[in-house]
DNA sequence: CGCTAATAGTTGCGTTTGTAACTAACAACA
DNA sequence: TGTTGTTAGTTACAAACGCAACTATTAGCG
């Protein structure tokens, strides 16, 4: 087997891309771990509460494309940590609508303040042409 | 909180190589899993022995940059199953020479194929041009 | 030589994940 | 109304993971 058909890892699309989303996600990762002891998918629903207001579960799962079991264990330890409430809908009351509390909210401006600096340094070297194409094409990967 | 403090996901460059990562690597991650039961680390030890020929796990690990822990068990699965042999090498007796077995070989170019052609699929439409601003530009954050 | 430190690889254990099966509430429609 | 199907969210269980502690071997150096 010779190099022609053996192609490299590092042309490797899926491959490159891991790489890079894990060498860029650690950092911040770390931050928001140690300091809030929380995993990712819960930043994730913060963020959305944060971001967005109030919304059910199942809105998270789509909008952030996350499994329904992994947000609604998200959500549980976010209760347990005083960052959320929910409350059943009465309209539709299969449904919840989930809502940061004012706890919630500070730590919400934190990671979000964070979540700025780190993504500045992280493209600290980069021009603002490629910032645009490397967003541009990610986005168009991402929504296959 | 408005906009000018908080910025979008979609502007997140974590969050967007993660998500252009998952979108990427599913459907070849699906092939793999359902054709060898196999898990993506066992599939990068396979890649490694396949490409470069004869190594040890330490080896491994710092080209792919994954944990010995998992490599390790990566290096089980894949020896019960028949798709590698380890010998321990006498010059030191601590570190083993992995190989990929006959069988080993063929799966190893099976999905080498697949790879290249899952490659080629998902970046069907983009130009030349975007590819290799692609590749540099995920190098470039990688290598963080 | 003999002691301490370092290295390759493994294992135990608690945490996180994925899958599928479950509950509760609602919809549709005979 | 009753029956069947769907939907939001949870839970049980097994698989996978991360970390720290472990074994075995070698290196460094008095």
């Amino acid at each position: 087997m010779d190099s022609n058909d053996t192609f490299d890892l590092k042309d490797f699309m899926p491959y490159l891309l891991n790489q890079a989303a894990e060498t860029s996600s650690r950092d911040f990762e770390a931050y928001y771990k140690s300091k809030y002891a929380m995993l990712r998918t819960e930043w994730r629903v913060i963020y959305h509460l944060g971001r967005y207001g109030e919304m059910t579960a199942k809105d998270i799962c789509e909008r952030a494309r996350v499994h329904k079991t992994k947000v609604s264990r998200a959500v549980r330890a976010l209760e347990d940590k005083r960052y959320l409430n929910r409350k059943r809908m009465s309209t539709d009351r299969r449904n919840e609508a989930l809502a940061l509390t004012p706890l919630g909210d500070k730590i919400f401006a934190d990671l979000n303040a964070e979540a700025k600096r780190f993504d500045a340094q992280l493209l600290a070297d980069f021009s603002e042409a490629d910032k645009a194409a490397m967003r541009q094409l990610l986005n168009r990967i991402a929504q296959l």
